[in-house]
DNA sequence: ATTAATTAATCAATCGATTAATTAATTTTG
DNA sequence: CAAAATTAATTAATCGATTGATTAATTAAT
């Protein structure tokens, strides 16, 4: 019986999450959601304490699956640019299945309320962006990289490309063409330009840097 | 007293436009825009005829403002390279002003409602976006880009990280080191280290691009 | 005198949350 | 092991608060 609760609580943070991201914290009533996820509305109190819980315990679920996820990268014995290489691999993978998640965040991130959830948001991204900031900094002391690179510029573009092509989607998709909200589109498409592009772009910028004259 | 009552609506949109960057859709309530532009509830539907109204009002500005702008570009004779330098300076210059409708666009544009807004926002944003795409793709027709680059995902990199800069602010104060609302640090610091980072990242993949072998 | 602008009070609707009642599951006990 | 007792889970109905909008009355402008 523990496991079919669980499986349910999963359930109803899984709609709530997609209800979220398509409508947003305030658009997203607990009436919809129970009903979409075919509880009774009170269920979502008793779980997860009120809305806010709920929330909270999307973020929580994410929280608890990346720190999973991100440990042994910085150990290995490669080079830099390998290292970033892996880093952009791994952020454009995860592109589909934290699509959802990646829309709220970005949201919430752009609101001035909910501090507490804010903080949170930003230890969690930090981890992510802050170890990459380091790779770059390891690569321009190291003397493999462009010593005039910016390595907080180089992560808001990184992170900014993929948060660009996913919350401003229907812009993406008219400048690409295709549907980027289709997952077949972004499997076979966005996701190996995405790749391909931010690699290239960092190479040249990063390691071939001949052209700068003074 | 039309410049009275039209300095009066001036008002309300920027209060509202504030308001809405700073809580949301949801989260600025008539109530509180009315009380912050210091006028009665009921004059925000006497002149826009409802919360919605106000809202679309907002992006009428910002389109007619736009239109005003966006035409003497793409005539002059300069390389490529110039043109799209011009565009770095030009979003990168808009920083200040356009920080709270910008937030408004985004947010907007990663929602699956209000798809009237929607179709506006891709309107008045299509034409930014395509207009870069346009100089990329020429420059690569020229000659003079490289012809392996992918336009569209540059103006993702463009336009991405620089709403990341301002969407993600606290994610780019903690990495910055320095509070990226603050209007000082924006102008003296994140301008023009944006522009910097851009025009020598885009300069290296597009022009010095000799370190591809195949 | 007529229209426009402004106000305070109020409307119905929706929101998140809670209640009390009922059913299901679990534990205790004889 | 089975009946009773206790706890957990679930439901429908309802609560107060807040929302956007509207009204009728008042003031200002034409």
């Amino acid at each position: 019986m523990t496991e079919e609760k669980q499986d349910k609580k999963d359930h109803i943070l899984e709609v709530a999450e997609k209800l979220f991201a398509e409508l947003g914290y305030d658009g997203a009533s607990t009436r919809l959601i129970a009903q979409e996820a075919a509880v009774n509305m009170a269920m979502l109190n008793y779980y997860f304490g009120g809305k806010e819980g709920l929330y909270f315990a999307i973020f929580q679920k994410h929280v608890s699956e990346q720190k999973l996820r991100l440990q042994n990268l910085n150990n290995e014995e490669i080079s830099s640019f390998e290292k970033l290489e892996k880093c952009i691999d791994n952020y454009a993978d995860k592109m589909m299945s934290n699509c959802a998640f990646q829309k709220i965040i970005y949201r919430e991130m752009s609101l001035s309320q909910r501090s507490d959830i804010n903080k949170k948001i930003i230890s969690l991204i930090s981890q992510n962006a802050l170890e990459v900031k380091k790779i770059i900094s390891e690569g321009i002391n190291n003397g493999s990289f462009n010593p005039e690179a910016d390595s907080d510029m180089l992560v808001a573009s990184l992170f900014g490309t993929k948060s660009y092509l996913i919350n401003a989607a229907e812009m993406s998709s008219l400048l690409i063409g295709e549907d980027v909200t289709d997952p077949d589109v972004i499997e076979k498409t966005v996701k190996p330009r995405l790749k391909n592009h931010m690699k290239k772009m960092f190479s040249a910028y990063l390691i071939n840097h001949n052209g700068n004259k003074k």
